[in-house]
DNA sequence: CACCACGCTTAGAAACTGCTTAGAGCATAT
DNA sequence: ATATGCTCTAAGCAGTTTCTAAGCGTGGTG
């Protein structure tokens, strides 16, 4: 679980970020409201620990433009006491909560837990296969051909996938049966042609352009042309 | 708009009291948990301050108990400094914010008027999920439709969270059984199934726009539309 | 050109997947 | 102690998918 910890007093940072690292944190450190501001963009924590004083653009400032990105990352904002009008800019800002300095480690550690445990969340970012103006998002096993939506089974995504991932390789039917169906091909079953049927009425048939190709007596191919 | 302060120290109750109903609130007062209990679910208050040490039942138990009858009203504890274990219960407790002792009275106006600004409210301190006209509040467990509260048990909320976190993506019920159960999913259980089931009654039956759809063989997708 | 192996297509049977309900076993509250 | 509510299992059913099997078309080869 990865956190962004902003701070530009050296010692804190270096306590805060020992101690998150010793509980199986994984911590980006930035001294800087723009720093900071670039790597929450870019990469996704699991919530951002930000000063409210820093150099470049204050911890008030930071949420406000992360949140008007439209970041949804948890906000712990550190202050120091008698900032009491900063804190109520700082919720109008939209942070999530408030730690007033000095704090127990044990405190922000906890408020820390709280923000980033629950629930999980599995993976990040669009799992996608292009090629040849077909587009499989893993994520979602959603699959578009020119922009157009198709709807396949279980079987025929799976099917799919395997070819467009060894896209411009000739594929046995032993060895589509073995990595799709999971099964020796000794038994004469015919269903890697069927599926490959099936899969062309879908993907092929309303198109010009074919991308599942018949090699006679070798196998299939999934290219363009 | 009508608060309830719970406090046992007369000079600070007093303090409280006076300066919110400066502030145009109306304040009913209790010195005592289990008094405090009572009004709670009696009256409809806009917020609650409570302390954490009280006779009769503590902040804790008060709000525990008040977030199990189903009540959302607001709560702001007030701990004293160094109760920093307290107050990592008094989050499972479902208390939406913390003020530490001793304080400036402007900060727990300002709290108190952010915690009964509605609408405002949630965003401002706990943490929510949004999606497809569904709110969920992480910190008092409260899940709400177009506006309608919607009671889930504990399992239906851990399965809706997981959902939401991931909307968007198809999750299969291997994934979902390890993430909401923290299973194996090799014994042929259909809990996940009944839960979907549960839920649906829930959250989808009496609205028009189905959120938890059915992909065939894959899983199970959070999603609008 | 004719044959044969290979691939295509289709229909329907079999298997599987998901939905729903009832109720047993626990835990918790009164 | 009793009651209430939650979690999970189990079983029946409805719907969809998967696969088999058979007939038909086609390309390559003699």
């Amino acid at each position: 679980m990865k956190l962004l910890v902003v701070e530009d007093e050296p010692k804190t940072l270096q306590a805060i970020q020992q101690g998150l690292e010793e509980s199986q944190f994984e911590v980006d450190i930035a001294y800087d409201g723009l720093i900071a501001k670039r790597l929450a963009l870019k990469n996704n924590y699991a919530a951002i620990v930000t000063d409210l004083i820093l150099p470049g653009l204050n911890g008030y400032e930071l949420c406000r433009q992360l949140r008007a990105e439209g970041l949804t990352t948890p906000i712990l904002m550190l202050t120091a006491l008698g900032e009491t009008d900063d804190k109520i800019m700082g919720f109008d800002a939209g942070a999530d909560q408030f730690l007033t300095k000095p704090f127990q480690f044990a405190e922000l550690l906890a408020r820390v837990r709280s923000l980033t445990k629950r629930g999980t969340q599995v993976s990040m970012t669009a799992q996608m296969l292009r090629y040849g103006g077909v587009e499989m998002n893993l994520d979602n096993k959603s699959v578009m051909r020119d922009g157009q939506p198709i709807d396949l089974t279980a079987r025929e995504f799976a099917l799919l996938e395997f070819l467009m991932r060894n896209q411009g390789r000739t594929l046995s039917k032993p060895t589509i049966a073995e990595h799709v169906w999971d099964i020796n091909f000794d038994t004469g079953t015919n269903v890697v042609e069927v599926y490959i049927n099936y899969l062309r009425k879908k993907i092929d048939r309303d198109f010009p352009a074919k991308l599942i190709h018949t090699q006679f007596g070798m196998g299939y191919m999934f290219r363009e042309e």
